[in-house]
DNA sequence: CATGTGACGCCTG
DNA sequence: CCAGGCGCCACAT
């Protein structure tokens, strides 16, 4: 029984993509729809909602396009949004309030 | 094959 | 400025 994971290629390109973000970096669900040749941000959230890859992958590094947080864990709850805010602190970002300070100049370029 | 869901994004109040 | 609602795309059932 070979417990392959079968991944939809638009999941695994959406890793694939995370996981070339250096730490002090981040992205938006957006730009990683976009690289993955789509639109679709919603199923960005999908296939990380999943994260059979963590923490291989940094989901921690993907904001919302306006620098703010959405979830993490696969929690929307403000403690989920804390504690990623915290760990992007430690990657050397700032935060002002709610958002990312300087996002455009965090946000990694595929 | 059709319907529902979802860690979004943008517009309006 | 902040909060809420609607729309869009891909995936799961």
């Amino acid at each position: 029984m070979t417990k392959e994971k079968i991944i939809s290629p638009f999941a695994k390109k959406i890793y694939q993509l995370l996981k070339q973000v250096p730490s002090g970096y981040v992205t938006t669900y957006a730009d990683l729809a976009r690289a993955a040749n789509c639109k679709a941000y919603r199923a960005v959230g999908q296939v990380l909602r999943n994260n059979p890859f963590a923490p291989t992958v940094p989901c921690h590094r993907v904001l919302a396009s306006d620098g703010s947080l959405h979830g993490f864990k696969g929690l929307r709850t403000k403690e989920s949004l804390e504690l990623k805010m915290q760990l992007l602190k430690e990657e050397g970002l700032i935060f002002e309030g709610k958002k990312l300070k300087n996002f455009s100049e965090r946000k990694w370029r595929f």
